[in-house]
DNA sequence: AATGAATGAGGATTCATTCAT
DNA sequence: AATGAATGAATCCTCATTCAT
């Protein structure tokens, strides 16, 4: 199977729409990286432009010639982040055929970007509590969902998974996941291996398996 | 097994930690529903004290007096409800000596309390992304994992569990529970039962068992 | 000279103006000693009924059933204070006739009142800036001056001062004793004694005698 | 004797330490004078921000730009206005050597400096009963004081005025001076010359000399 | 005489956003 | 593209005062 075309994204545009120039594009990217910075670290709300912009050392102006509010501002970040994710997860799967493999691969490299974006982790959970959020991120997971049931179905066909509820299953996977992420990879500072090597033996037995 | 004493819950008192009229203590509860409700709907920060005191009809001057601050009012409606929580799974498992059905047990009273009380979940989960809320949040998840825990060791020691880390397992748990509670029980509106049947399902085989 | 009538203090009243009982008085005068220290401590506004009440442990009612509003009990505390000194400085000249000797007594017994009442300087102090209290102040300090102008008149006719506005050099012994008093007294806790003699010494030949 | 050179005043910043435009420059300048007026005429507590950027007819945000808190604005306006009375009374004193004479010269130009500035005399007087912002009246009045002092030891070294404690003497003339000025030249209106005189005499003579 | 509870105007401060330059 | 300045609604919280009991 051939990789997926990547996710086709529309080229950076400043708050009015316009294309950006390479600079602009750059400045863009740091308000951004900053951004998901300072969210996570102290919050959404308790984040100000005002800060964000002044850690980068640059005036208002700025901020709101690249987006047209915060809160566009914060769902770019949260678009951006989700995309990342996806591309990774399809690369690491790319080559492999094993539709088992495939989840477990997609669990490892899931857990892999967590640990390289902690910021986000936070980001996404406070994001999806908010209704002026929540939609998208409930969008990109359901992306992450479909992925993987289709590997669960797969697998549920070649007979070597229970017949079950595909997309339950699926859901579940993430439930430990990014679970197993928060408590092992951020608040214990665990390796991602070993994180994972529990996460995928929990998936696949269970508890009694 | 006796049912473990009801833990003795201090008595309220006013933000200056006066003992309370039953007048008074009417009120204090009063404003802990009508905040967690107002909380969960529109968010903690976009939520303000004006607003809870108005959907009572009250005085701001009566929400300091019960409370110091509208941070402490929030961290007071997170610990009461998990002492709630808590509870409810205590008597839940009071009579089951079989260590997997008390964790069945457990997970079954747990998605039935989070379906009788929406609110609370947006507001842990909001909680646990502010470095403001998340102590006390951790706090209870611990103990909630404690309990599980304790269970998964039992059954180990049966040869009933594979021999893993029972924290590992115990935290997966949680993992699935409440990602299935925020998918199924709450965007999806199903019932206790059935989404109780699947977590059990996977938590106890996984995708392969 | 006979000593005059000790001035005619009003018995104490409660806020609707009723005579007090002596349990009362009590209360009243607790008050506004607490009150006093208080108020000089932080300052009137930063000082809340609230605290004073709390300080001795009652209840916002006792407050108002004694004094009227906070306005009302900042200056009753005034004019009780500027009645006690006053009290004070007739009690030391009452036995001396040389008018230059009442002088001097009456500022030794001034700095010996401040330093046993070190509160109400700072009280003096800030009601005279605010239009609200001035009056009273003013008051109580033209009838200190007025004693002053007395003793300096009649030394004036018995030729031992200069012919000078009497009122002129009342104000400026005042002033000398007043400042004196802060710097030397409070900011430099030295003696009563040793400011007395310098604020004699300076009023009795300036710089040059 | 060249007069000093003006005391480098560090130039005006906003809230955040930012240099500002000569636009700038005159909004802060603007603001300060008119919230000296407000502090002035009602108190520094009872006058709100809001009501001195309505009497300049800004929106609150600009107060916030300018200064960091209501209080940092006080003590801001507190420093320049001891700044500008000194900046007078070595202006005043510039071209006199006779050291009895630079005492009377500073007593006059300060009292004419009170005079044009009636707002700040009660703004020194509240200021110095406030504990927060006591600290810098006191260290300006040390400087004048130390000022004074340094004539009056040439004097006591030429044998003109008797020996004794220098400081002492200093500080109660600035205690006749501070008095005469509040009761004559504010409550009575009386000229500054008038006033001058009286304090000049007194100060050099005493009541007896 | 006294308390706990309530009121609600008003205070300092923040902050997303806009605008002139 | 960017800045400094400005806006003003909104926020949390305080506090003098009142009232029912």
């Amino acid at each position: 199977m051939p990789a997926p075309p990547a996710p086709h994204t529309t080229s950076p545009v400043d708050a009015a729409g316009r294309r950006l120039t390479t600079r602009g594009q750059k400045r863009r990217a740091q308000l951004m990286l900053e951004g998901a910075r300072l969210f996570a670290e102290r919050g959404y709300h308790p984040t100000s432009v005002q800060e964000i912009v002044a850690t980068l050392g640059v005036g208002k102006g700025v901020f709101y010639w690249y987006f047209s509010s915060k809160e566009e501002f914060f769902l770019e970040i949260l678009r951006a982040a989700q995309t990342d994710l996806r591309r990774r997860q399809q690369a690491a799967i790319a080559d492999e055929t094993d539709p088992i493999r495939r989840v477990e691969l997609g669990i490892e490299e899931s857990l892999r970007w967590f640990r390289e974006h902690r910021e986000m982790f936070n980001l996404f959970q406070f994001a999806i509590t908010q209704e002026k959020f929540a939609p998208v991120l409930r969008q990109g997971q359901q992306v992450a969902v479909g992925d993987v049931v289709r590997h669960v179905k797969e697998a549920i066909v070649e007979g070597r998974i229970r017949d079950q509820d595909p997309e339950l299953l699926a859901q579940a996977i993430v439930g430990v996941m990014s679970h197993l992420a928060r408590t092992y990879l951020y608040e214990r500072d665990e390796s991602v291996e070993a994180v994972a090597d529990g996460a995928k033996a929990f998936c696949l037995h269970g508890l009694l398996g």
